[in-house]
RNA sequence: GACCCGCUAGCUCAGCAGGCAGAGCACUUGACUUUUAAUCAAGGGGCCGAGGGUUCGAAUCCCUCGCGGGUCACCA
């Protein structure tokens, strides 16, 4: 970084202590939030000011203009911005010395004042004190643009967040969709409760894990790639409704819609099945879009996406016939490797479950509302009861948006015997080579054993919902603090290390 | 993993027929007591991502590497 200015800030800090004022002290009373203020004053008009409100506030200087003998600054705080104003004859000569010496652009700052509206009617705070509470060594990013660098806005969120108003609400959005998710099913009788995240055994999903190393008992372990066997685990013991909301860890490729570690909620529900968790699922995704967008029809990246109610059903088999002419559950492995071949489309593993995975992918992109796909073949549903009505399929769906899959939910299989059987087949395709084939869980077999009730099972990706109610082109601008590739640190702790031995001076 | 694009001041970006490294904001100094992308005057600031090559001369052309972004492939 620039060395000048650096030197310039450890100076100005240097000189702060000389005049006895700690540039980084404990605490400060702030009795309103930017918000606050323009919320509690609103009703005053321009020029207007309200002299016997004296309240405080705190934030960082992100904007300052000096005028002589005052200066108008702003300060940022979680729930906006707030203009103060601050002149020679209200603070003294020597407090505005200090001010125009030693508030700078970056700076957290506290001040005590009334409130007031400009002339031009921006609310403001009249500042008749003010105190340093920490001092900003690096200088912010530019304030017209913003922060546009990629490379730091997914290295060093902090600097996106204090610099793009737009990324803070964006996060915000983010915890306050977890917490009406939570509210929501809080309502309906549902517990959120905990699972392991070190597995032995990983399993309820198709990919490949992250593998760690426990010391006391020197093995490999896995990190999570979903929750789902042990949230079953839990039916078993006797819980009804439960639900978890956790990252889970997959070993994979990383894209628009891809991240190595996520968030996902799931949630099972006893006695009820896939058509239930359909009703679940239509229910909670409309209410938070409803409640984070203010409307049921979103504008994403360009496109129009309406999540009005009810969602458009398709069946799997059905959508992938009309779309390419073959039938998933009648036509042989042949004539569905010769489509995929016909759409330069071939898939390294040529078993019939990939195949039928692979065909489906080429028209998911078609489904752009939010869309049910039912009854998924047994073949690439280990975990999902066979169809009532049709043994070929299970009873299960997943929810499709704007081609990405959002959630995916079954009437849950209990039968601890065909339960093993399906682990069996996906134990002989992982001993083929699909590394992403589900492993054998014989606890999770033995506890089907001591009996499941029947259950509704379904699990949400919270980062794409997210995507959505944000309006996010890429799954990295809602995930706070990205995965990424590791850097040396040396010219960083080069000029810190001289800062400290200046200051040891 | 493959292909394409990018990397120049703290930030946003020019400069790429090869010829002294630029602007705006930010920073420093000064003026200014209702500004809001404040204004005015003066000033400082660069290993042009790294290394190698071509050349009298490279930010600019070529090669290798690093980091990032995008598209495709695998995956939710």
């Amino acid at each position: 970084m620039n060395e000048e200015i650096r030197q310039q800030k450890m100076q100005n800090i240097a000189e702060l202590r000389e005049l006895g004022i700690e540039p980084y002290p404990y605490r400060f009373s702030k009795t309103h939030s930017s918000a606050k203020i323009k919320e509690e004053y609103d009703y005053l008009e321009a020029s207007e000011t309200k002299e016997d409100a004296i309240l405080s506030t705190a934030g960082r200087v992100v904007a300052l203009r000096h005028h002589g003998k005052s200066a108008f600054f702003v300060l940022k705080d979680d729930s906006g911005r707030i203009q103060a104003y601050i002149r020679k004859d209200s603070v003294g000569d020597e407090n505005f010395k200090l001010f125009k010496k030693h508030i700078s652009l970056g700076d957290f700052v506290g001040i005590e004042g009334f409130p007031f509206r400009t002339h031009t009617g921006e609310m403001s705070i009249y500042v008749q004190k003010f105190e340093i509470l920490s001092k900003a060594i690096r200088m912010l990013p530019e304030k017209w643009h913003g922060l546009k660098d990629k490379e730091i806005i997914y290295r060093q969120r902090y600097v996106e967040m204090l610099s793009n108003d737009e990324a803070l609400e964006r996060f915000k959005k983010r915890f306050e969709l977890l917490r009406l998710t939570r509210e929501f099913l809080n309502q309906r009788g549902f517990m959120e409760v905990e699972t392991p995240i070190l597995h032995s055994v990983t399993g309820g999903a198709s990919a490949r894990p992250f593998i760690t190393h426990i010391n006391v008992f020197d093995v490999d372990m896995y990190m999570r790639i979903a929750e789902e066997l042990y949230l079953k685990r839990y039916l078993v013991g006797g819980f009804e409704r439960i639900y978890e909301i956790g990252k889970n860890f997959r070993n994979e490729g990383i894209s628009y819609k891809h991240h190595p570690e996520f968030t996902m909620m799931e949630v099972y529900q006893a006695y009820a099945d896939y058509e239930d968790m359909m009703e679940l699922t239509e229910a909670l995704i409309s209410s938070v879009v409803e409640k984070l967008t203010g409307g049921t029809v979103i504008e994403y990246q360009g496109k129009e996406i309406d999540f009005s109610r009810p969602w458009r059903k398709v069946k799997m088999r059905d959508f992938i016939k009309e779309r390419l002419g073959v039938d998933i559950l009648e036509d042989s492995d042949e004539a569905l490797l010769q489509v995929l071949e016909s759409h330069d489309n071939i898939p390294e593993i040529k078993e019939r479950g990939h195949l039928i995975e692979k065909l489906w992918d080429l028209v998911e992109d078609e489904l752009v509302a939010p869309t049910f796909v039912l009854e998924h073949p047994v073949i690439i549903s280990p975990l999902a009861k066979k169809h009532r009505n049709d043994p070929r399929v299970t009873e299960r769906f997943e929810l499709v948006i704007n081609g990405m899959e959002c959630a995916n939910a079954f009437s849950e299989l209990n039968d601890p015997v065909e339960q093993y059987k399906r682990f069996l087949h996906q134990a002989g395709l992982r001993d083929a080579g699909d590394a992403e084939a589900h492993m054998m869980d014989m606890d999770f077999v033995r506890a089907l054993e001591y009996g499941m009730p029947p259950t509704g099972g379904l699990g949400i990706g919270i980062d794409r919902i997210l995507m959505f109610i944000t309006d996010s082109p890429n799954i990295r601008d809602i995930i706070p603090f990205p995965l990424v590739r590791p850097v040396s640190f040396t010219e960083e702790e080069l000029a810190t290390e001289q800062a400290s031995e200046k200051k040891e001076e």
